[in-house]
DNA sequence: TCAAATACTAAACAACTGTTCAGCAAATAT
DNA sequence: ATATTTGCTGAACAGTTGTTTAGTATTTGA
């Protein structure tokens, strides 16, 4: 047992990445096993089942996310993006791990998504604080609105990064896209119907 | 050969049901068989192969949408409505079919996406052209991320149930979230930094 | 030093997958 | 009426899945 801790953090981080590529359902234990150049046998012996990989794969990687501790860290505005930014750092497993557990379904995808949804309404507190928020009749449902657009864009990654020929992560495309973003969030998109031509009150 | 053509279509429908409940990864030929009280040979029989079974399904339920022909039935507005409406009454079954070709990635899942990026550009022009269209600096991007928002919520549609307490075809919730993105879209959701409180240009 | 716990494997398990094959019965064509 | 095609089944195939079991080293604790 000479690096017992070590070999199950190894086999750990592969499923991480392995679930992150393939999703749950899509990624056997052998095929981890056989990429880890170890025998199927040692993941139950490691993990007792694929569940309990699959959760501890879940707790690993999105940890305080899941936990339900949502409010805790997000009431201020520099430690969430500073999360985001450790979050995101780590490559593309961490946001298509993400992706696998909000598309699987279940427990800990509804966890996911009212942690998103308490985000975005905590974001427009602040906001609103400021006095930058505009006037609006339903303020929970624009938070989810706003975080469902967000959590699409995730899942759509890939199919965004064909539709515009590039990289989510390029500076061309991320720019694009947040800037249409900011324009759409600061001056909407219609005119009210029976009202001339006119620019936003901006 | 009594009912020939009317137990293909039958088990292409259950089919159709099944994929668009469990996936078609997450359906077996074996379990359709059994809903449709059959043999999973006679699956293979009319069809040649899963993989083909899934293709015809997807041909029959989402037919137009994939084929490439975009524009052509986009253009006029009444019929793009006309044409969701008929989709949708079809109950639950082919807009969960639409989700999972959607999620599936690949070949198709891309058509649909592009498809659903070509009717909001559509839209963003019809509204430019009757004068309702606020200035922006990319209309290509904000249709892609109006796209990524509507699809967003089909794809997140049990999460944000959930969230919202009630089915999204229900008066509450269809009228709260269709509210809230009209007042998104027309009014915008923040006012730029370094202006005082004050509404928007409606 | 000796015993016990731990890390690990090879082989097999039962259940499931898509698919094939041989054959039967009923409808159609000649 | 005979031959042929068609609809359909039961059984079996080869492959994959998660998991079990028996056993072998190796490391730790007393």
């Amino acid at each position: 047992m000479r690096s017992a801790e070590t070999t199950r953090e190894q086999l750990l981080k592969i499923a991480v990445e392995m679930f992150a590529e393939n999703g749950f359902a899509g990624t056997s234990l052998r095929s981890i096993a056989k990429r880890a150049g170890v025998s199927p046998a040692l993941l139950i012996h490691h993990f007792g089942t694929k569940e309990a990989l699959i959760k501890e794969a879940i707790s690993e990687t999105l940890g305080a996310w899941v936990a339900g501790e949502k409010a805790a860290m997000l009431d201020d505005e520099s430690k969430r993006l500073q999360n985001w930014r450790a979050f995101m750092e780590k490559g593309t497993t961490p946001l298509n791990f993400f992706r696998q557990v909000l598309l699987a379904g279940g427990e800990y995808s509804q966890r996911l998504f009212d942690a998103a949804v308490s985000e975005s309404e905590v974001l427009l507190d602040q906001m609103k604080q400021a006095g930058r928020l505009r006037d609006m009749s339903d303020k929970q449902t624009t938070a989810l609105i706003m975080t469902v657009s967000g959590l699409g864009s995730v899942l759509l990654m890939s199919q965004i990064e064909k539709s515009m020929g590039g990289p989510i992560s390029s500076d061309h495309v991320a720019s694009r896209l947040m800037n249409s973003n900011n324009e759409m969030l600061r001056d909407g998109v219609f005119i009210p119907a029976g009202k001339t031509k006119k620019k936003a009150g901006n």
